[in-house]
DNA sequence: TTCCACCTTGAAGTACGCTTCAGGGTCAAG
DNA sequence: CTTGACCCTGAAGCGTACTTCAAGGTGGAA
């Protein structure tokens, strides 16, 4: 596979692609003409890093986890295993979320959410 | 209230403090000497700002809801409805969470964790 | 043979959210 | 009247995650 046939495939572009092996995220075989050619399953493993993206990973964090999918005969309970991990970290994320949720309602229902009085602010607004 | 005692208050640099009024979130009075003045209640504004940069809003975003803060006669009813507007945020998040969750969760049960259908995993588009 | 869409590299540029730097003023205490 | 902890400004620098630029090689179709 092609630079830009997985670039449409995953829905990135060549450049990030080229970053992301520059980072040390992706790897690809080369042809004897010097373009990379990519495995079928990077396109998997592209998918997997804009997921973890998502979740607020930098690509140093994902980056630190891959060797172990890399480098496994079989990669299955690699993958299995940073899954699993994965969900620890949805969990923890979702009770971040759930706990701020909390904080803002309690605030919703107070009298006086925060008490701003700017009018009295001399200040003109900065433009922008 | 000078800077430096709002940024311990508020556990931020006096820097960033500055760049937030450079970028439109924060206001001041000055003393006679050219020193920041705040009133009592920018404490409370720089937490809503720390709170929804947790949130996934940039600077940016954040500055854009806080006209109507500041506009407002009486401002309690505005900040009321920017909190229960963030307070929908925060529930949709958790929802795309348990969703993510749920599919990573069966991707752990099944035999090939990959192999079979990644692509469900696919980017679903969020506010960051 | 000439398009033209593909691929290569390294370097520089961009947006965000600050931090750091340079150069200087303010002010209470010793 | 100096020291030291504050404060001021504008500009430059930084890390992240790319994008854009410059200059060029590859390879199939017309």
């Amino acid at each position: 596979m092609l630079i830009g046939e997985l670039a449409t495939a995953a829905g990135l572009s060549r450049e990030a692609l080229r970053f992301y092996e520059q980072q040390g995220l992706i790897r690809a075989r080369r042809l004897p003409n010097g373009y990379r050619d990519y495995p079928d399953e990077v396109l998997m493993l592209v998918q997997y890093i804009r997921t973890a993206q998502q979740l607020g990973f930098t690509l140093a964090e994902i980056g630190d986890r891959l060797p172990a999918i890399w480098d496994a005969p079989d990669p299955t309970p690699a993958i299995t295993e940073v899954l699993s991990a994965k969900l620890l970290e949805i969990d923890t994320r979702i009770a971040a979320l759930q706990a701020l949720r909390q904080t803002l309602a309690e605030r919703v229902l107070a009298d006086c959410p925060l008490v701003v009085s700017y009018s009295e602010l001399a200040t003109e607004p900065s433009p922008r």
